[in-house]
RNA sequence: GGCCGAUUGGUCAAGCGGUCAAGACGCCGCCCUCUCACGGCGGAAACAACGGUUCGAUUCCGUUAUCGGCUACCA
């Protein structure tokens, strides 16, 4: 039975690497119709962060990502949180018997003598001073309770290696490898022991991980072997990478899955894409739901090479799933926005909404896109100039002139039937179609762009509104022009 | 500095000794059209460099370059 897990710290929100390794370890389960779980590393008791293990839940559950096992799902393994795991002394426990088969053991070195290791650059490999020391010096110092951590006795000479399904062997050379802490003064123990010693207590059978942790991992063989267990299938990702090609950060904004919610792009679209930043499948299809992603994840297809996290694409992806989107459910999800871009629209929100969901890529996008039916926005006569429409504020002035009485006087306000009275009328007065339509548009919305014609935004706005604001565009082309 | 890894268009990415080197985003053009968007069609754009191995290298092996990671009582 394959079973994998989710292993973050609590330090903040998390970022789309983080959501990327999550996934790709709860496909991976999934797939293989195994188990998916959450454990929580604290070790590090300085780098908590207030609310960050509920950011954590809030993100898999909002992702779609539901653990069989974890904090709040006990599957007989727990607890699930490393901080009570070490209270429960698991961790001591397991250091005891690499230290009574000499595999590990207790040193004592100040800070300062650790310090006068490094060389001038600042490096160093521990030099097994306290393995020298006997049993009593030992029991000595443990009586006289002097600090201590506990170190893995890694052997000087041969290598070390290790296999990792993307990355294949890598193999090191023990004189590299130093003595690595298992237990900090602090009594907690470190990342690199907690996380082995969980995962096989916990059945963990593949470990999904980022690819930081590639050249310490031949480290983590080290200890299996010590305790003789059967070492899991490794599966390293590659890096995700900002626009510079530089690590994602968690201050550059876009990089957090709340943050991305917040910017209007749904939950879907976000797991979906972070699914395709180092993995693609074979039938090449793109859009794929978390059932399609489960049936056809083959970590074996995972690349190597880091990937740029792209949010031109994802904006696009995102307009995908709006697209794709029930027009109600689109409805119920936009309102709040639309709401916000016209708060005092007198007609129909569902047209806008109708409007909004072709034509935008994220949420965001609609505060820009209807504004205009609220308040036409200052904008300059140069609108009128088109040159396809064959159109210039001059014509458009003489245009909108003659076109406010017959429009005053229409009854019709149907976009069909204003389309085909329009239409009648400029073949009266020998205009092209263009010729009239453009600058009513531009009259009404002010804008070189909007969401539907000319008729549609009339049929919108209503007789009275849409007069009023023709009414408006003539003075102030005509203001213009004679002030020229 | 040492060690480990990565390197196909701007970006994601297929390829796994013989291809005119897929596809997607973005960009450009055309069509549709009362402006956009949607949709349809088309275009520009890539194997980091140099050496090997081979009848033949994007693919295998070296070297260099560039980028990244580790080298913590952080994960």
């Amino acid at each position: 039975m394959v079973k994998t897990r989710f292993a973050p710290s609590p330090t903040g929100r998390m970022h789309v690497g983080n959501l990327r390794t999550a996934l790709y370890s709860y496909l991976i389960a999934k797939h293989a119709g195994g188990k998916f779980m959450l454990r929580i590393e604290d070790t590090d008791q300085e780098r908590q962060v207030e609310g960050a293990v509920d950011i954590i839940n809030r993100t898999l559950a909002y992702a779609g990502m539901e653990y069989d096992e974890g904090p709040d799902k006990d599957g007989g393994v727990g607890p699930y949180v490393q901080s009570e795991r070490c209270k429960a002394g698991i961790y001591m426990e397991y250091a005891k018997k690499l230290i009574d088969k000499g595999d590990a053991y207790y040193c004592f070195c100040t800070k300062e003598r650790l310090e006068s290791l490094k060389t001038e650059e600042g490096y160093a490999v521990y030099d097994k001073h306290c393995l020298q020391l006997s049993k009593e010096e030992i029991e000595e110092n443990l009586r006289k309770g002097l600090p201590y951590v506990v170190r893995l006795n890694v052997p000087k000479e041969g290598t070390t290696s290790f296999m990792d399904e993307i990355y294949g062997e890598i193999t090191v050379d023990n004189s590299e490898l130093d003595d690595m802490i298992l237990i900090k003064s602090d009594g907690f123990p470190t990342y690199n022991f907690a996380n082995v010693i969980d995962d096989h207590l916990m059945g963990i059978t593949h470990v999904v991980r980022g690819n930081e942790y590639l050249s310490s991992s031949p480290k983590y063989n080290r200890i299996y072997n010590a305790f003789g267990w059967e070492i899991p299938v490794y599966v390293h990702c590659p890096l995700i990478t900002d626009e510079t090609h530089a690590k994602l950060s968690k201050r550059s904004g876009h990089s957090s899955f709340e943050d991305l919610l917040d910017q209007g792009f749904l939950p879907e679209a976000i797991v979906n894409y972070t699914a395709l930043l180092g993995w693609n499948p074979p039938d090449n299809e793109e859009i794929m739901s978390m059932q399609e992603l489960i049936e056809k994840f083959d970590y074996t297809r995972i690349n190597k090479s880091p990937a740029v996290f792209d949010i031109g694409k994802l904006r696009w992806m995102n307009g995908e799933y709006i697209k794709r989107m029930d027009p109600e459910a689109f409805y119920e999800k936009a309102l709040p926005y639309i709401e916000k871009a016209v708060p005092s629209a007198q007609c129909d929100l569902h047209i806008l909404a109708e409007l909004c969901q072709s034509r935008i890529e994220t949420f965001e996008d609609i505060a820009d896109l209807i504004g205009f039916f609220c308040e036409v926005p200052e904008y300059s006569t140069d609108l009128y100039t088109h040159k396809k429409m064959k159109t210039t504020p001059e014509l458009s002035l003489e245009v909108l002139e003659k076109t406010v009485p017959f429009l005053e006087t229409l009854k019709d306000y149907s976009n069909d039937g204003l389309f085909e009275a329009l239409k009648a009328f400029a073949a009266e007065n020998g205009w092209k179609n263009g010729q009239i339509m453009w600058p009513i548009r531009t009259a009404l919305s002010g804008k070189e762009t909007t969401p539907g014609g000319a008729t549609q935004l009339m049929e919108i706005l209503g007789k009275e509104e849409s007069v009023r604001r023709i009414r408006a565009a003539v003075d102030k082309l005509r203001k213009e022009q004679t002030a020229l």
